[in-house]
DNA sequence: CTAACTGTACTATTATTATTAATACAGTTG
DNA sequence: CAACTGTATTAATAATAATAGTACAGTTAG
């Protein structure tokens, strides 16, 4: 279901918290669809329960899914915020990674080429 | 000279070293330069004078400095290959962004956008 | 030559944090 | 009631960044 990597810098259970918003956010994983149980996902990534559980308290808190004691996690709607702030945070980056580019020598159009080349795909 | 986040995930020697890397490719370190001796930048950073052996260590082993000892560090020549090796990094990062983007149903003539305004600073 | 600066090397220690491990308790459901 | 769910807690382990302290070697100005 996921592939993590166990030496990166970024503690697993972060990668899990994105990976699964990932997959809400692109709609992969629909509204009050259940996630594995702790335990089981556990088991297939052959990682500790406890940091399953930390990245689903994670993902609760920022509310992508809820949980109910005794049956389980599941999606909660995805909310127009959610996407808007993912988007904010995007645009961020992006300013951040352009400037830089630019910065390089790279020009305007270049980076718009890889756009259109990328929208194309 | 330089501002670091000592609460990062990302060890401040790895900071040192981006920013530092940062002033060579843009020419604000120039051929030559001779760096801040060790002790001196982490009496000013109040940080070990270990962790700026680190960074300039693996400065040197990256090609962007070398170092005499006795006489100190000192900026090499910034070959057009360390450059490009940087805009490939630049691009491939920008290329994940930007599919995340239009994943999220931005437009390529959003993103162009995002990229001539910032052009245009 | 010597003092005061440079880089370099090495070991030990501390601090932080992610992860695991092991339990225990609570709610749900067939 | 058994077997599943989530939740909570504490302790141990592992990895690693950073510090501390010291030592040695080369350079240079006085």
């Amino acid at each position: 279901m996921f592939d993590l990597d166990v030496r990166s810098r970024k503690p697993i259970y972060e990668q899990l918290v994105e990976k699964i918003k990932e997959l809400i956010i692109n709609d992969l994983l629909k509204k009050d669809e259940q996630l594995p149980s702790v335990r089981v996902l556990a088991q297939q990534l052959t990682i500790n329960p406890n940091t399953i559980q930390k990245a689903y308290r994670e993902l609760e808190v920022q509310g992508y899914i809820y949980s109910i004691k005794g049956k389980g996690n599941f999606v909660s709607e995805t909310t127009s915020t959610i996407h808007s702030e993912k988007r904010v945070k995007i645009e961020d980056e992006l300013t951040r990674l352009i400037s830089e580019a630019l910065y390089l020598g790279m020009t305007g159009d270049e980076l718009c080429g890889i756009v259109r080349e990328i929208e194309q795909r």
